[in-house]
RNA sequence: GAGCCCGUAGCUCAGCGGUAGAGCAUUCGCCUUUUAAGCGAGGGGUCCUGGGUUCGAAUCCCAGCGGGCUCACCA
């Protein structure tokens, strides 16, 4: 154990959790697998707070491989037998799901008929985004476990304690929902839907309770699927059943995880380190939800910024309230070069270098050779979506020879600017019809570019258009550079105009001003 | 009511025991036959307040003052 020493002075989050886990499994010698927890509710298209939470635990499992090398386990646990409790506004087929209200999320069909369930849709979705990241999990699915009999001995024990785990939940609830609370909830033999229905213990060693539905008591184990726990409860049965060493959650669960903590008192008393991270806001400081679309989704993560991007924002202060918004994107590309090259500078700030962190150890050789701002102002400035056009300009700006992995970089880097550039920067251009006098000229500069037989070089352009540009605004050359980015872009300012147009070459050229006249 | 987080440059934030930082904004200079997307330099801060610990506190502890979020239905 003198490893533990080695590392505990690092300051990064990840493995301080490790070293949390690790002095609490000191004394064991066996050899054992140290299991981590993340949570789901598929309830619809999974959250990037979801997401967030996986990222997170990875991290500390990573931390804690580099301290000890001990076997580890990273469970994704979809709560997908948990009833439907309403229909998401986004869901494309609200009539047909609001039949399924109450149903279990796993018996309840896909609409698009893809998939053997709606669980097993959303279920899928969030196994997408975890494979994109190369995440190394066990993806559990709780109806599988329940049915299966897995959790028949947790579930026999709840029963056993029946009262005692009544007397702990009971009093933190208001008293109508006193009144039909129980831990268990029997899945209704004749509809099919998850009851909230106060229950009646027969026999505990059988495992049998009643319920009354349509006034008559219906006897039922709660074994063998038959019955599914309360959340609380549930959550702390999961500690027990699946060996959980390590889960966190967000603070909004930090009352839920201390009920759950007592609960699993009567239930084998498993229960995980825990750490409870803050939430995501939106612009204003608001909760970011789906039903409200503030915030941002990992599909527009990735859309403008790459995934490792999106990891170091993850990674950065969990336990602080970060607003997650657009120019987050952005900010954060830069900084994980900055960081890229921190590490570089000074190797032996390695464990408390994000870097580290977001590639699991595995440092890249090199990262894109432009800074991700600098790009996009750079391509507002080129007023264009045309990549070679872009890469030529990157290359001037760089004034270094790429070799081929920062070209692939660029490359991939430039893709996302495009797509700020043409979603957020392009809207709001407005080119404007040239006067008829700025007609006649852009005529005249049409007519000289084309009647030469070879290329034009950038000086040439620019003296081509400074030339033409003094018979329209004899007084005030700058008139007539913006004008022409107005007629030209739709904006006031852009890139020197010979160089662009020594880029674009002749055909393109007289092509974009024939357009603007015409 | 309880819990969690925040208060550092005009704005957004990083730093979290050892000379107060970044980006944007601002000011000035340079380059370019226009503008700059460029380069360089500068200005700007009782690090919310008051105690304590320490040789030393923006940083750790306590108390207060502001601001925000979450929970007390469901998950």
């Amino acid at each position: 154990m003198n490893d533990i020493t080695n590392y505990k002075n690092i300051k990064a989050w990840p493995f301080v959790e490790a070293i949390k886990v690790l002095k609490k499994f000191e004394n064991l010698d066996k050899k054992q697998t140290i299991n981590f927890e993340t949570g789901y509710g598929p309830s619809g298209v999974p959250h990037i707070g979801t997401f967030a939470e996986v990222l997170r635990t990875n991290m500390v499992r990573n931390a804690l491989r580099e301290i000890k090398s001990l076997d580890s386990n990273l469970i994704t646990f979809s709560d997908d037998m948990d009833a439907l409790k309403k229909v998401p506004e986004d869901y494309p087929y609200p009539d047909k799901l609001s039949k399924y209200l109450n149903f279990p999320l796993s018996s309840i069909p896909d609409f698009t008929e893809k998939y053997s369930s709606y669980a097993d849709k959303n279920n899928s979705l969030l196994k997408e985004f975890l494979n994109q990241f190369d995440f190394n999990y066990q993806f559990i699915s709780s109806t599988e476990k329940y049915k299966s009999g897995s959790f028949d001995k947790y579930l026999l024990k709840i029963l056993e304690n029946y009262e005692n785990i009544m007397n702990i939940v009971l009093p933190t609830l208001r008293k109508e929902r006193r009144e039909s609370y129980s831990p268990f909830l029997p899945i209704c033999k004749i509809t099919g839907k998850v009851l909230e229905a106060p229950i009646t213990v027969i026999n505990k060693e059988e495992g049998l309770i009643a319920y009354k539905s349509d006034n008559k008591f219906i006897e039922t184990l709660v074994t063998g699927g038959n019955c599914k726990l309360q959340w609380k409860v549930d959550w702390a049965m999961r500690w027990s059943a699946l060996k959980i060493d390590y889960e966190m959650n967000g603070k909004d669960l930090i009352p839920s995880f201390e009920l759950s903590k007592q609960i699993a008192k009567f239930i084998y008393n498993k229960v995980p380190i825990n750490m409870s991270y803050e939430l995501f806001l939106d612009q204003n400081g608001e909760k970011i939800s789906k039903s409200k679309g503030n915030g941002l989704s990992i599909d527009e993560w990735v859309t403008y910024g790459t995934k490792e991007s999106l990891s170091l924002f993850m990674y950065q202060n969990p336990r602080r309230a970060k607003k997650l918004y657009f120019d987050c994107i952005p900010r954060s590309m830069d900084e994980y070069k900055k960081h890229f090259h921190n590490l570089k500078e000074k190797e032996q700030d390695l464990f408390e270098n994000p870097i580290w962190h977001i590639h699991e150890g595995l440092l890249p050789k090199s990262t894109y050779p432009i800074e991700f701002s600098t790009l996009i102002n750079l391509v507002t400035a080129l007023n264009t979506s045309d990549k070679p056009t872009i890469n030529k300009f990157c290359l001037l700006y760089i004034k270094n020879n790429l070799n081929h992995v920062e070209q692939n970089y660029l490359e991939e880097i430039t893709k996302l600017a495009v797509k700020y550039f043409q979603n957020f920067i392009l809207p709001n251009l407005k080119k404007r019809k040239p006067s008829e006098k700025e007609k006649i000229i852009i005529k005249y500069l049409i007519k000289d570019i084309s009647s030469n037989q070879e290329e034009i070089n950038a000086e040439e352009y620019q003296s081509l258009i400074y030339k033409y540009g003094k018979e329209v605004y004899p007084d005030n050359l700058r008139e007539w550079f913006i004008a022409l980015y107005q007629i030209l872009f739709g904006a006031d300012n852009g890139p020197r105009l010979g160089s662009l147009f020594f880029l674009y070459k002749k055909d393109k050229v007289i092509q974009l001003l024939q357009e603007s006249i015409e």
